[in-house]
DNA sequence: TTGTAGGCGTTATCAT
DNA sequence: ATGATAACGCCTACAA
């Protein structure tokens, strides 16, 4: 079914039904209802690659995810359902690319294709080559999380470093003097994943500023590397009697290891960490945690985008969640030492 | 950056490119080279729009998840991401629809507006008007479910009555005679959703064939509706020592009720179910479960969808997955009575 | 108030 | 081995 055969049937041309329907014309009330009978009855609607290839333009949004190799984390989920559901709200569909590069093969053809007018690029690193890639193109997009020199570009990112220190600090504020940060992996942070970094950072500041001691461990996201971790921390660090981390999907495994090793939480450990409210709240205790507002992020990343693809001159926007900490029940005064 | 422009600058013309990329027509090795030497130079990549006019295909799969205000369960969004790999594989882009009914305005743009070559339905309901309407458009699309009347449809499947039933004979033999399932929730069984329909008859059939007694429950999908959930199955049948489910998000919950109730796992109370490996490997003591194999299923659904683009005259290929039960360390014998 | 016609970028048919 | 040209379906400037 096409315009064609749609004026053809309603005894008008194909520019009346084309005015008829976008309102860019006036069309008599007569020939508008005329044509929307045929409309509904037949069930016409305009074809998308033609109207994209007239119009330049796809009212397709892209959202490029981390491939599941590494299996995505909660928050990450989320997140793309908020994006699902904020690009429907909007009435743009959404492309899903699976890509950790520009040379990417799901990448190059989103892109070089001009599948979409807009992209929200998700696990950026603080030197992305997608980004400078796009910057080349003038494709308008917004990251998550930010490069190392964010200044021009449009982004959304969640203040890891902030909420580190306030951890510690609430940490340090119970008694705690021995505080180990879990990090996300290795990897991750060779490649210049910037929370991983940014959570160092926080870490490490906070740690000198309150004059206590802490220690780093990078941790694989899942379960198992979260529960190794933690007994690689109680192993070579006795002393520690609290963690606080940002690896959400470790969390399971750090919950398993303490309970092993009888460290009941909070009287014995405690834990603080950055997590998807949910998944702090499947924590056992629950987890007092800076609950990242996926959802919110999500509607954000749509809006920002829309805007720039709406007007691409208009300053690139930018927003760094810092979420409160919603105090739970795994934190608690430091025991008294042995 | 366009095909014209690209056979101008080589000094050739349109076609002689497009035949160049596509093979199609023999092209001079010389003349091959010249072309692809400033496509090279200037990053040309065939507009997906024009070429999905022309060719009346869009290269693109649409994906159809349930809207997420009930939040997706793990194996849902591991059935989302390998569906995701399994297209990039294929070289085809995925969009992504939140819809639930074929009314839903992502649904009407994509389908209506040919967005895409063919469809995959998540979390079908047994009459579900989005498989009648797809039907209708001639639109190639596989179902993850089956409706109540699959005969002539793509589907795959997974065989939830089976599985329900193979868990209770596990309890059955390990002397269990008081069962309690776990189901989805009310509204989901209300609306004919599928796999909850074959739990409850799997579960039905094995109790009654292994003269145990068997309690049906239904539970949200979450956590606080399956701790509240155990505590009422623990309140109004307090002779039931195992339970089996397809509740997938509400096990943390059920792990934690029955440990409030000082009922270990497995010696006091047994736990049987159906999920995600990775989710039945977080619960504690991991859980003895059939292990959905939702990578298989994204793969699988990927390849059938693929094939049915392809050759829409062929017999629609259909798929029921029955995963071994994989024993873990959640079931054990029934406790002596007391 | 409505119709005609051109062009968006491709692919493919027909001609050379 | 290559080129000219039509057509995919839509939108919109121009004409009436």
């Amino acid at each position: 079914m096409n315009i064609g055969e749609i004026a053809r049937r309603s005894g008008v041309s194909r520019s009346t039904v084309s005015y008829a329907l976008s309102g860019k014309r006036a069309v008599s009330e007569a020939t508008r209802q005329r044509i929307q009978a045929v409309i509904d009855e037949l069930g016409y609607r305009p074809n998308a690659a033609a109207r994209a290839l007239k119009e330049g333009r796809t009212r397709t949004l892209g959202l490029v995810v981390p491939p599941t190799r590494r299996r995505l984390t909660f928050m990450q989920l989320e997140f793309v359902a908020s994006v699902m559901e904020a690009a429907d709200r909007a009435d743009l569909d959404l492309l899903l690319s699976p890509s950790r590069d520009d040379h990417d093969r799901s990448f190059e053809r989103i892109v070089g294709g001009r599948r979409v007018d807009g992209l929200i690029l998700m696990e950026i690193r603080l030197d992305d080559p997608r980004v400078t890639r796009l910057q080349g193109l003038r494709l308008p997009f917004v990251t998550i999380g930010r490069t190392a020199r964010p200044q021009g570009t449009c982004w959304i990112d969640v203040d890891y470093a902030t909420l580190i220190d306030r951890c510690v600090n609430h940490l340090a504020d119970l008694g705690h003097r021995h505080i180990a940060l879990i990090n996300r992996s290795a990897e991750l942070i060779a490649s210049g994943y910037g929370p991983a970094h940014r959570a160092r950072e926080g870490f490490a500041d906070a740690v000198a500023r309150r004059g206590v001691e802490g220690v780093e461990f990078c941790c694989a996201d899942d379960a198992a590397a979260g529960e190794t971790c933690v007994q690689e921390i109680l192993r070579a660090h006795p002393e520690v009697t609290a963690i606080t981390t940002i690896n959400e999907a470790a969390l399971p495994g750090i919950q398993r290891a303490l309970e092993d090793a009888g460290l009941n939480i909070p009287a014995r450990f405690s834990v603080a960490g950055v997590a998807a409210r949910y998944w702090a709240e499947q924590f056992h205790p629950q987890l007092t945690a800076a609950d990242v507002p996926a959802v919110d992020m999500g509607a954000t990343a749509v809006d920002f985008l829309v805007e720039r693809v709406t007007d691409p001159d208009a300053p690139p926007r930018q927003h760094l969640f810092v979420p409160p900490i919603s105090l739970r029940n795994s934190t608690g005064p430091a025991p008294a030492p042995r």
